[in-house]
RNA sequence: GUGAUUGUAGCUCAGCUGGUUAGAGCGCCUGAUUGUGGCUCAGGAGGUCGCGGGUUCGAGUCCCGUCUUUCACCCCA
């Protein structure tokens, strides 16, 4: 029997991590200069937590969930976390986080699990950086949440992107134009295809969605929400707007965007690239001021937030070229050794310029000098010091620099500086 | 869940209408006069042809099942 990994998830080996640590490093040092701080939450919880606050009606609660029991006489239902807004606003509610600040601004790098059918840029274990502003109804936060995730993007180079831009109104505006878009589809219902009529009485604004051609028409031609905006949602998005032109993030106004949690309001966003398939979005967020309530909290906790898939950003940064400029970390020294005596003494001698912050390799196999001269020059080490008898009894180490093949013979007092001043 | 698609050395792939010990490139290992990498040359290791059945004198090649890969629908990051 031959392991490996279930479908749907991957591995994530040592050639492509630095790659993985480059995005994460990127991202938090964004986050970092927007001060955000970074929070951790449990894989699993509460199933309830999920029901309530991503929503019954949607996909991911309805068929995606990896839901079990702790045992099997356990009245428990837990489930690993489909998404990452529920747990933070869980987390928030729970700590009373808002009692120390009034602002609570959060990140996160996590992995998250659906269980989908897994096709391009979609995974069952999936990674996803995104951030959290909870306590802020105003337009500034949803400014710089949007274009915080843009600034990630750009530090990455990512281009070839659009950002979408909606707003859903208030819970009244929806309401609103959920009666107003029945009515104007009402009359074309034969059209429709089977999702779409199934979607007319659960939630017609996801006919809008809809990738079928013969309903663009239809679409088009529907009315918006934002001409049935209230006067609040429609300066906040008017505002928000303004910001985001000041700042120079170039978006769009897409009038069928329309996300697919239960729990957003107002201010929707979406980054698409051409460069991913089908499964086009790179990230995505949006205000959601009603979670904190439906998740038992005594006020509505105004909240903006964004979420950004890993994978995703992977496959547009692999088009991008900008992949296989990230290599992984070179050493600094490799210490080849031509006896038993001098293999005790560079493993020492590693030892100690470890502690001093060079990065040194031996090789672990005992192998010929000509095979660790090798070893060394795959490894892409800056130098190799050949150690042997005549160096050990002399103290002169020929230190060979094999980006330009110098060779020259150094003191052994004098190597670490030399190597130190010569890698820096 | 539905519909397609893929599966041969570590990687990328050949293998014609079923026929003897399954190949290439890259990578890996060793060596080219005894203490020196990168290029070149020579040699070498490495494969239950996803797995299980079946047809056949004979299957990597045909059939069935199963798992897996990839892509799309659906949905989303």
């Amino acid at each position: 029997m031959k392991f490996q990994t279930i479908t749907g998830t991957k591995d994530i080996l040592p050639s492509e991590s630095s790659l993985w640590q480059h995005i994460e490093q990127t991202a938090r040092s964004v986050f970092k200069r927007f001060g955000y701080s970074e929070i951790r939450t449990p894989v699993f919880e509460d199933t309830n937590l999920f029901l309530r606050g991503i929503g019954e009606t949607t996909d991911i609660v309805g068929k995606e969930m990896y839901t079990f029991k702790p045992s099997a006489e356990s009245e428990e239902s837990l489930t690993l976390r489909p998404e990452m807004t529920a747990s933070v606003m869980r987390a928030y509610l729970q700590h009373s986080l808002g009692a120390q600040s009034p602002v609570v601004k959060v990140y996160y790098i996590s992995e998250l699990f659906r269980k989908e059918k897994p096709q391009k840029g979609r995974y069952r274990q999936f990674w996803q950086f995104g951030a959290e502003c909870i306590g802020s109804a105003n337009p500034e936060a949803d400014a710089e949440v949007i274009a915080m995730m843009m600034m990630i993007y750009d530090e990455l180079g990512i281009k070839n992107t659009t950002l979408k831009l909606n707003s859903l109104g208030d819970i009244e505006t929806r309401k609103r134009y959920r009666t107003i878009l029945q009515d104007y589809l009402r009359p074309h219902f034969d059209k429709l295809d089977a999702v779409s009529k199934e979607r007319f009485e659960k939630n017609p604004l996801r006919i809008l969605d809809s990738k079928n051609p013969d309903l663009k028409e239809l679409i088009e031609n529907a009315p918006r929400i934002l001409e049935c905006l209230d006067e609040v949602s429609k300066s906040h998005f008017e505002t928000v707007k303004t910001y985001l032109d000041d700042f120079g993030v170039k978006y769009v106004i897409d009038h069928r965007l329309v996300r697919g949690l239960d729990y957003y309001s107002r201010t929707a966003f979406e980054l698409v690239s051409s460069d991913l398939g089908a499964q086009d979005a790179l990230g995505g967020g949006g205000r959601y001021d009603g979670l904190g309530e439906q998740l038992g909290a005594e006020k509505e906790i105004p909240a903006v937030g964004f979420a950004s898939g890993i994978e995703r950003l992977l496959i547009a940064l692999e088009s991008a070229g900008i992949s296989e400029k990230i290599q992984p970390p070179k050493p600094d020294v490799m210490l080849v050794a031509q006896s038993p005596l001098a293999r005790g003494w560079i493993m020492k001698t590693a030892q100690a310029w470890r502690k001093e912050g060079l990065t040194v390799e031996t090789d672990l196999l005992a192998r010929s000098l000509k095979a660790q001269m090798r070893e060394a020059n795959r490894l892409g080490a800056t130098f190799a010091v050949i150690v042997g008898e005549n160096e050990l009894q002399t103290g002169k180490f020929q230190l060979k620099n094999l980006l330009t093949s110098e060779q020259k013979e150094i003191q052994q007092e004098d190597l670490l500086s030399e190597i130190k001043t010569r890698t820096a």
